[in-house]
DNA sequence: TTGTATGCGTTATCAT
DNA sequence: ATGATAACGCATACAA
C-alpha cells in the first residue's frame, strides 16, 4: 500500500517538490512544458494526492456530511440522493452516517464528521432535545449546517421543511369532502416539530367544517400499532368513518385488520396516510397519502449548504418550506356516506 | 472553527507536546498525575484529536468504507446496518457511499475512500466487468476488501454470498409441489454471478420433476416490466401455471395486471418472488418470496473484514455462503391443479 | 519520566 | 520560473 507522493515525482524528474505541487495548483507560475511533464509522469506513476495532507494544511476537506436517523423507510435514501447529486456536481464528496434513531450515535456521527473537517453538514435529527447545545456551538463556530425534516424550532439555523400543517389540513378536508365525519387522526408519540403542525392541520380542517369532537390517538406508528388500534375499534364496535394516520405503515396495519374482519374499504371505513412510502401504491386498496418532494428536499438542502459555505460572512439563516402532493387513491375515494 | 491542539494544552500546562501526546496513548511511560492533569485540562478545553494528523502519521484511519450500487430498494440499508453494528463495536467509523448503479461513480467512490485511507472496504458491485483490474490492484496492494451479493467470480477475494441456486431450486420445487407444471422464470437481463445460479436452480428443479420445456424471460425486473410481461401473456391467451420472478417488483407488477383482468391468484396463476422486499407482505395476495438474511450478510462481511485487517500477513480469501428462507404466502399456496 | 527532534504529504512563504 | 523551508497536528525514536 505504498503511495506515490510528490516527492517521488520530484526525485524522478530532478525538480523540487514545490514545483511538482505547483503543477497541480494552477494558481502559481510554472512553465507550461515542465507542468505538462510533471502531470504526465504523475499519471504514469499513478500518483494520487493525499487528501489527509491537503486537509491538514488547508483546514477544509471538500467533504459534506449527511446524518439521518435511519434509512430503511424509503424517505431518507431519496433525500440523500437528491443532495448527493448537487454536491457531486460541485466536487464535494458526501459522507453518509446514520444514527439509528439514537441521539448518542447522532452526536458521535457529527463529531466524527467535524473531526474529519467536513465543510458542512446536512442533518435530520433523532430527537429535538438532546444535542441542542452542541449544535448551537457548532453553528456559533461558523460551521455551515442545514437541518431538514426533523428540526429544532428554537434553533437559529438554515432549515428545509415541509408544510405539514397545510397537507394535513388538505388531507383531512379531502376526507370530509368524501362525506366522512367521524375522522380519527393517529399522531406520533415522539414529538417532532411537524407532529403539532399535522395535528393543527387536522384540527383546523375539522373545526372549519364544524366537526367536533376530534379524536387523536398517539402511537409509535408501526404496522403492529395500526393493527392493534384497528382491533380495539372493532372490539368496541366503535367504527370511525375514516382514519388519517401520520404515516403509511400504521394506516396499512389498520387497513389489514379491518379487511380481515370483512370491512369494505373505503365504503365501511376510509384511510389516508402521510409521507408516502412505496407501499401506498401496492397495498390493496391503494392508500391515499401525502407525498413529500424527497429529492427536492435533498437538492434544496444541498444548495442552501453550498450557498452558506460560499458566503461565510453573512450568517442569515433561511427556512425553505416545500410543497407536496396529496395522492388520492382507492382507500378514500368516492365514499359519500349520507 | 479554531481547534484546540495538543500544543495549546502543552503551553497551558508548561509541558512538552510529546508529554501531552503520551497522555492519550497509554502505551508510553508517563507519571499518573501528569497524565490525569493533562486529560482533565484537555477535557476542559474541549480538545479533540485531529484525525487527519493522526491518519497522516499512522497511515490508518479506523474508517471502513461501504460502497453499494443503491439503497432505495430496502435490501442494502439492512446489510449496511448489520455491518455498521459490528464495526462500531470495534471502534471503526463507517463511511457510506452509493454508486447509483454506475461503475464510474463506483470507481470514484472507492478512490475517495482509498485516498482517505480507509482500513478496509465492503463492496457490492454495480457491474462485474468494469473495475476488475482496479480491484485486483487494490487487493494486491494488501487493502482488505470484502465483496458481497454482487461479486466477480474470477476475482480472488473474500466474499459473502447467498445460495441462490439452492433457493431458486427450492422455490421452483415448491411451485411444482403445488401441482403446477408450466412454470416461467423471469431472470435479470444484466448478468450477475447470481443470475446463472438462480437460472440453474430453476432448471434443475424442473428437470428433476421431468418438466420440460422450461421457459426463461429476460427482463430488467421493474414493476413496469412485470406488467408488460403479464399483458403479453394475456394477449396471446397463453397463461402459464406460475411465474417465478428473480425479484419481487416484477412479480408484483405482473400480479397486478393479472388481477385487473380478473384472474384469481393463485388459482388461475401462481407467483413467487426473490430476495424479499417489504412489499411481499403487503400486496394482495401476499407474495411468496425468498428472503435473504440481510443483516447477517452485513454482519458477516464486517466480521470477515475485521479478521482480514487483523492478520494482514495471511491472505487466505474465504467465501461464506449464507442461508435464506422461502416464505410461502398466499400467492402460491394450495393450488393443486390436477 | 520527560523533552527534543523528525517525519507523515501537502501547501505556502520566502528566497533565488 | 524554480528551490528551500516552514508550517498543519500528531506520534515516536532518541536523548536527557
Amino acid at each position: 500500500m505504498k503511495h506515490i507522493t510528490i516527492k517521488d515525482i520530484a526525485k524522478k524528474l530532478n525538480v523540487s517538490i514545490s514545483t511538482v505541487s505547483r503543477a497541480f495548483n494552477d494558481k502559481y507560475d510554472i512553465r507550461q512544458d515542465t507542468k505538462e511533464l510533471i502531470l504526465k509522469t504523475a499519471k504514469e506513476l499513478g500518483y494520487r494526492p493525499n487528501p489527509m495532507a491537503k486537509k491538514l494544511i488547508q483546514q477544509r476537506s471538500f467533504n459534506i456530511g449527511i446524518v439521518v436517523p435511519e434509512f430503511e423507510k424509503s424517505y431518507f435514501p431519496q433525500v440523500i440522493l437528491g443532495a448527493q447529486n448537487v454536491l457531486l456536481e460541485h466536487n464535494y464528496q458526501v459522507l453518509l452516517m446514520q444514527s439509528n434513531e439514537s441521539s448518542e450515535t447522532e452526536r458521535k456521527n457529527v463529531e466524527t464528521l467535524v473531526d474529519n473537517m467536513v465543510d458542512g453538514l446536512i442533518i435530520s435529527l433523532c430527537s429535538e432535545e438532546e444535542n441542542i447545545a452542541y449544535y448551537k456551538q457548532l453553528i456559533a463556530k461558523g460551521l455551515p449546517i442545514v437541518f431538514f425534516n426533523r428540526v429544532i424550532d428554537e434553533l437559529e439555523a438554515t432549515k428545509v421543511l415541509f408544510d405539514d400543517y397545510k397537507w394535513a389540513f388538505f388531507t383531512t378536508e379531502h376526507l370530509i369532502q368524501q362525506g366522512l365525519k367521524n375522522i380519527i387522526h393517529i399522531a406520533p408519540k415522539k414529538k417532532y416539530s411537524y407532529t403539532n403542525n399535522r395535528i393543527s392541520g387536522y384540527k383546523d380542517a375539522m373545526t372549519k367544517h364544524k366537526l367536533v369532537p376530534q379524536k387523536i390517538i398517539y402511537s409509535h406508528l408501526t404496522v403492529e400499532d395500526g393493527e392493534e388500534i384497528a382491533t380495539r375499534f372493532i372490539e368496541t364496535k366503535n367504527i370511525p368513518d375514516a382514519i388519517f394516520s401520520s404515516n403509511d405503515y400504521c394506516a396499512i396495519g389498520a387497513m389489514r385488520v379491518f379487511k380481515q374482519h370483512g370491512f369494505k374499504i373505503p365504503k365501511d371505513i376510509a384511510f389516508a396516510g402521510f409521507s408516502e412510502t412505496q407501499l401506498s401504491e401496492f397495498v390493496d386498496p391503494q392508500l391515499t397519502s401525502v407525498s413529500q418532494p424527497t429529492k427536492l428536499i435533498g437538492k434544496t438542502a444541498a444548495e442552501l449548504l453550498l450557498k452558506q459555505i460560499d458566503n461565510k460572512e453573512s450568517s442569515i439563516y433561511q427556512t425553505v418550506v416545500l410543497n407536496g402532493n396529496l395522492n388520492i387513491r382507492e382507500s378514500s375515494m368516492k365514499v359519500l356516506k349520507l
